[in-house]
RNA sequence: GCCGGCGUAGCUCAACGGUAGAGCACCUGUUUUGUAAACAGGCGGUUGCGGGUUCGAAUCCCAUCGCCGGCUCCA
């Protein structure tokens, strides 16, 4: 395997940083120490626990010993002279592991640098005085093998580039991607809120947010509706005989909201002494009934006798629905449909909820209630690649109306080795086929990844990086063959006869949440006119000009722009500080002048003064730039600091 | 969930064993303002919650909740 000189570089790091570590803690255990998109880190096992402190100590050591110039050298060993050697230095705990991951008749190397040696495939630079430009940041925990039945070992973070500069362009551009974080600018622009009494990874949407998310969704409504969509509501919850159908539920138990159970059932239980490991087997039962009919419609033994229950033993309750389709599966099932009809594509921003783990949590990208814009087709096997495509035509035209550009697309494909995936594999493979053949119309580059499929099908994801480089995945288009045999879906077609439907759910933005975080950071808080919570803010100079002011803010709130007025008796520069500060897109500064020519002064986030311009056009440029869904030009001074006064 | 760090006013932070403070925001006055901060006064905190140590706790200890960075996970 071979590295560019960067990975190189920051790989001879990450191995001076074990160097430093031993000098310090000869005790510390190595585990590995890989260069990654940013940087490097090496995983350590050490009963002394790391501090910011350690890390200034660490990284003074590692100077030195850029400055001790030390060379790399490689060596190559036969395995029994590797082992020898890494008991020699008390290194073998995790060492020797990764020694026997290397397969047999591949060379084993050592890379040497002063007295340090690592069990290292390399490459390396030359000289360790290459080193100039090294930054330690972080200190994080991580499991060895990244399995979490391991023990957890203590890892250290760091970046290093060829150059001080670079190092210093980088570090200053981590501090500006901070200030876009969506959890920072949706505090300061009071877009949303977490409380801890609502619960954690609950988010309550705030007037601005609302406004932000109600605008995306009228516009892929209007969308939807252009490419022939239905909408439907559904409720929050579901009885547990609908999941148990689909096969979400127990598969999915640890990641779903416990069920709600039935009152009646609760007191029965309680009354009767039922214990807690009885109770959760009688939820997660299933009665002969639906064993037999899931069974029969699936041609093998899906739900195993052990799973199986008589009526009387069955628990019932409601689920917190983590998913929307078997709500709309049983829409489409409610009536019969001839081929005609076909495709059906119903529509419903639908809240789900799931039981994240605490520590995954994260502001609005991950969270435990959130709300797709979900849908789901409906069709005939001939006409699952146009929808497909028209899927995808709809995340491209939410992507581009948006300017995101920098986003990856995923084929998720089943991994032959798991056991997880439900169906046979005749219609994975077609479905399978079909997202290959679909994403290869986008124009865009993409990755076919086994293992990433959902359960019930293959799926083509539109992946996204937040501000500080992490992934998010938002549009989803997903092929669906298994959940029509579970509910037993059909449709007549022109020969008469009954056939099996074949499904794809679809949501262009994932969830609003998401999308709205993601959004977020990507405008930096500046959203386009059409998207700005409030759009227009009126200026007047004096309070002189208040009857004006007021006669102007009810015309453009008669225009259907989000206008607010200033009152405050402030001079003009406070006023415009403000609204600067709160993002505001246009501000309509108004003096006499203004008034006696039924004018206004305009002033762009963008381009700053702009100068005087009639009410009526001002208007209608406003009007334009939000039927057009205009993106905004992009400002020229750095985000959160004020241009220097002249 | 796990490892580590952190919770002080609406926000950003100070006080680090000895009477909880500043700026901004907000309110009230004064000011009537021309493109990024007018002036004055006022309101506002059982220091996340609960225990403990101490003459005395925001500060030290324990527990719990929450947040942050990773890890694991993500239908």
């Amino acid at each position: 395997m071979s590295m560019t000189p960067l990975e190189e570089l920051r790989h001879s790091a990450s191995h001076v940083l074990a160097t430093a570590i031993l000098r310090i803690y000869p005790d510390a255990k190595l585990d590995i120490g890989p260069p990654t998109d940013s940087g490097f880190y090496y995983d350590i096992d050490l009963d002394h626990k790391f501090t910011a402190d350690d890390l200034v100590k660490i990284e003074e050591e590692m100077k030195k010993i850029a400055e001790e110039n030390q060379p790399f050298i490689r060596k190559e060993v036969p395995r029994a002279e590797a082992e020898q050697i890494i008991r020699s230095r008390g290194q073998e705990r995790y060492k020797l592991g990764r020694l026997a991951d290397i397969p047999e008749g591949e060379a084993i190397s050592f890379y040497q640098n002063g007295e340090f040696m690592d069990l290292c495939a390399g490459t390396h630079i030359r000289y360790t005085a290459k080193l100039k430009a090294v930054k330690l940041l972080s200190i994080a925990g991580a499991y060895h093998r990244g399995d979490e039945t391991n023990k957890q070992l203590q890892r250290i973070y760091g970046t290093a580039f060829p150059t001080k500069e670079e190092l210093a362009n980088y570090l200053t551009q981590l501090e500006q991607a901070k200030l876009r974080d969506h959890r920072k600018l949706g505090k300061e622009l009071k877009l949303f809120h977490i409380d801890e009494d609502v619960g954690q990874g609950l988010i309550l949407w705030t007037p601005n947010g609302s406004i932000l998310r109600q605008q995306l969704q009228d516009f892929i409504s209007g969308e939807l509706r252009k490419q022939g969509y239905s909408q439907v509501f559904t409720p929050h919850i579901g009885r547990l005989a609908l999941y148990k159908t689909s096969g979400h539920f127990p598969y999915y138990k640890d990641s779903q909201f416990p069920p709600v159970v039935e009152r009646d059932f609760l007191d029965q239980l309680i009354s009767s002494g039922c214990s807690c490991a009885e109770m959760s087997n009688r939820i997660d039962a299933v009665s002969v009934h639906l064993a037999e009919k899931v069974n029969k419609l699936t041609g093998k033994e899906t739900i195993t006798k052990d799973r199986v229950l008589p009526d009387d033993q069955l628990i019932d309750g409601f689920l917190l629905k983590p998913m929307n389709c078997p709500h709309h599966i049983k829409i489409f099932a409610s009536q019969p449909h001839s081929y005609r009809d076909l495709p059906v594509r119903f529509a419903e921003f639908g809240t789900v909820y799931r039981w994240e783990q605490s520590g995954e949590l994260n502001g609005m990208t991950r969270v435990r209630g959130f709300t797709q814009d979900d849908a789901h087709l409906f069709c005939t096997e001939e006409q699952v690649p146009k929808e497909i495509i028209g899927c995808l035509s709809l995340v491209k035209t939410v992507l581009t109306t948006l300017g995101m550009a920098d986003y990856r697309v995923r084929v998720g494909l089943r991994d032959p080795d798991s056991n997880k995936y439900t169906g046979d594999s005749a219609n994975w493979d077609k479905a399978e086929n079909a997202c290959r053949e679909a994403a290869k119309t986008l124009g865009v580059p993409f990755t076919e990844e086994p293992g990433e499929a959902a359960f019930y099908g293959p799926k083509i994801d539109f992946v996204i990086k937040d501000v500080i480089g992490r992934e998010w995945q938002l549009g989803t288009v997903q092929v669906d063959y298994n959940l029509p045999v579970r509910f037993d879906l059909s449709y007549i077609g022109a020969d008469n006869a009954s056939h099996r439907p074949v499904m794809i759910h679809r949501a262009p933005f994932g969830s609003m949440e998401r999308f709205c975080g993601v959004l977020i950071e990507h405008f930096g808080g500046d959203f386009p006119l059409w998207l700005a919570p409030e759009q227009v803010r009126i200026l007047p100079i004096s309070d002189k000009l208040l009857d004006y002011a007021q006669a102007l803010h009810a015309q453009l709130l008669a225009a259907d722009i989000r206008v607010t007025l200033d009152a405050h008796s402030d001079k003009l520069g406070a006023k415009i500080r403000r609204a600067e500060i709160e993002k505001i897109p246009y501000t309509l500064v108004i003096g006499q002048k203004e008034a006696d020519a039924n004018s206004v002064s305009v002033r762009s986030r963008a381009k700053g003064d702009e100068g005087v311009i009639q009410v009526e056009d001002v208007i209608a440029r406003f009007k334009s730039e939000i039927t057009t869904r205009a993106l905004p030009v992009k400002k020229v001074i750095v985000p959160g600091s004020a241009p220097q006064k002249t």
